[in-house]
DNA sequence: TATGAATGAGTTTTCATTCAT
DNA sequence: TATGAATGAAAACTCATTCAT
């Protein structure tokens, strides 16, 4: 069995899991650039280095490959989230800076960025996508995000207490920076950690030892 | 020509101008809807009233019954927020919490948050909308809110300073608030008054003789 | 308006009904030739002289042709059956006679012995066109045979007078002759004239003056 | 070699006449509720407890599979009519009353009517069947019923001796029947023990000792 | 201007058949 | 032999756009 078979046999009869990532990563990248209506099937399988009916073969449609790659999309992220904020020994600031870093890693400069976008966009014609983003993400973000605020009212860590009740304003920058950079970036340059850094230094009370 | 002919043309040749509006306003209710691609022309023009052929009678083609509106979206808003902002008079607090106010009345409460939510959505494929948003609206506003920032932290109302060099921040709660209420509402309800007020409390620090 | 003129205008834009009427004419016989599901719609709009397309703006869908066409199929043979058996003044026997003569020229001898046998062959996965069938022709037609055939019984022409219960004996030679021509006509030809006359002698006892 | 491989081998490797039977079984129950066309070979092989490919070791094609299936029927069938009529002994009359007998117990009552159907939609597309059945099905049959027929002209039992000469009338009713019970059966109940009865009775005169 | 019938390129999806294992 | 993943030709149906009236 010489590296030509192998090369070979890489190209024809994949294990199905990997097979089914691939696909997902070429409907990923198409999605992303080109949005979901626009993307072909026929694309996706070219860009997966496949035949259109072997798409088929790992999603019943069009829209699965959109709600799987949506679910897929989630548990990372998640995970990282939840890592961050168990440790109760980390300051509540120190927390939310993470967040701020992670997204600007992890999303933001990445292809993700559109991914993100992409669920802003089609969630709502995607009901699934949205009730699924909704119990398993952002229930569960925001459940994380107002104990850690919590915790920084009751340190007295935070210029306005009221915050801890609404959590949903942390994720707002983050947002506005997916959106930014689709939309405008081209056009003015947006520096998404001086913005994370000043919205921190609005949050929260500048630390003892700390120069404002 | 007798009273009935003159009647029957009525209701044919309408003035051009109220024509174009009519079939933007059907075009606006039907992406709100359904968003870009899943509009077919032919909706449009039964909303509107008139034949699909009618339509290519104002509009070139599809795109520029979107690149239109999402123009035409533009100047009221702009147009208020101007007036806003213009009164050295008020108080930049005053000013911020007006804008809020108009975002809820004004987007937040109507069918315009999906026109916002379709701009969002479609305007990386639209590059002229993106850069005439860029040009005529962002630049103006975030220009605006960066002379009333300016003014709140040269005036010591600020809770960080820095703010004033980060204007975009000041919208994006609004994004959030329309992306929530997209996506999200059916699931959980989001108090965007509540929100905006929160927001508020924790750029500006209270003024005299408010309570904290 | 020159000829020229006029047979540019022959291929665009023809009367709704006509145009209607064409497609179901180019959908029979091309159904007919190679039944329902090896006939593409692009097929039919080519034999219409028209664009695929077209045959969606007169008919939602293939189906739709399908059922259409059996149920148009249906009336004209109906009227001609109704107006024969009406007259209480003809002989049973000549009722029946007739019905052979008119099965013959107008179903066996043209194109709509292949919808028949259509009929028989895909009626089943169209219930529609099934329940149709058997609410406006068959019991139709079974009930004009049976006042026939009782009126025979009566009159002692009947070799057998308990056939005036079974009308649809008298469609059985139809259908056999149908099937016959479809299948194995080329390798042995069948006299339906003769089948005919045989079974109207076997039904009916010789009138008077005849020779057996 | 234990008995476990064995066990194996025996699920895997069957005779190849069993597996053949097993793949047209299988066709047949499925042409039979679907049609050729809808009837997929992935359901025939999963229905036969095999690999889609492995039909294709048995059979070149889909086609094949039909014809083998159309092939294979006739054959009992023919074997039992030709015992039947092979008697001398047996009144023709009670011939052709087994004759019945055996297209209600054996088609009418079974599965095989669904395949005698299937033959008459298909058959015109499948030459090879259509001529196969006329020369090994029909010429047979038809030629036995010739000399039962021309035996009860002879002695004087036939309404109409000129029966012999259309041997075909005695199959019209079995058609009919298998016709009526595709496609009315659900809207009107056809009673053919009765139908074959009362035909009978009119093609043959009443046996001495018989009421009429 | 207004109409809406007509067009046909484009897209999704299916499924008979092949072939590497 | 047996498998079932892979293929890609084929077909139904859609819809932006055109154009004769």
């Amino acid at each position: 069995m010489d590296s030509h078979t192998m090369a070979e046999k890489a190209r024809k009869r994949r294990d199905p899991e990997e097979r089914r990532a691939e696909i997902l990563a070429a409907a990923f990248s198409l999605f992303s650039e080109r949005g979901f209506a626009a993307t072909r099937i026929e694309d996706i399988a070219t860009r997966a280095g496949i035949a259109k009916g072997t798409v088929y073969l790992h999603f019943p449609d069009k829209e699965a490959l959109f709600t799987s790659l949506a679910a897929g999309m989630a548990s990372p992220i998640l995970a990282r989230m939840s890592a961050m904020t168990a440790s109760d020994a980390m300051a509540p600031k120190t927390i939310i800076a993470g967040l701020y870093a992670l997204a600007e890693s992890e999303i933001l400069g990445t292809d993700r960025r559109h991914m993100l976008r992409l669920l802003i966009s089609e969630g709502q014609f995607f009901p699934v996508v949205a009730e699924f983003y909704h119990r398993n993400v952002l229930s569960v973000g925001l459940g994380m995000l107002r104990q850690v605020l919590q915790r920084a009212a009751e340190r007295g860590e935070l210029r306005n207490p009221a915050l801890a009740a609404m959590p949903q304003l942390i994720f707002a920058p983050i947002l506005m920076s997916v959106i930014w950079k689709s939309l405008f970036e081209p056009y003015e340059h947006l520096d998404t950690k001086a913005l994370f850094e000043t919205f921190l230094e609005t949050l929260f009370l500048p630390s003892e030892g700390e120069d404002s």
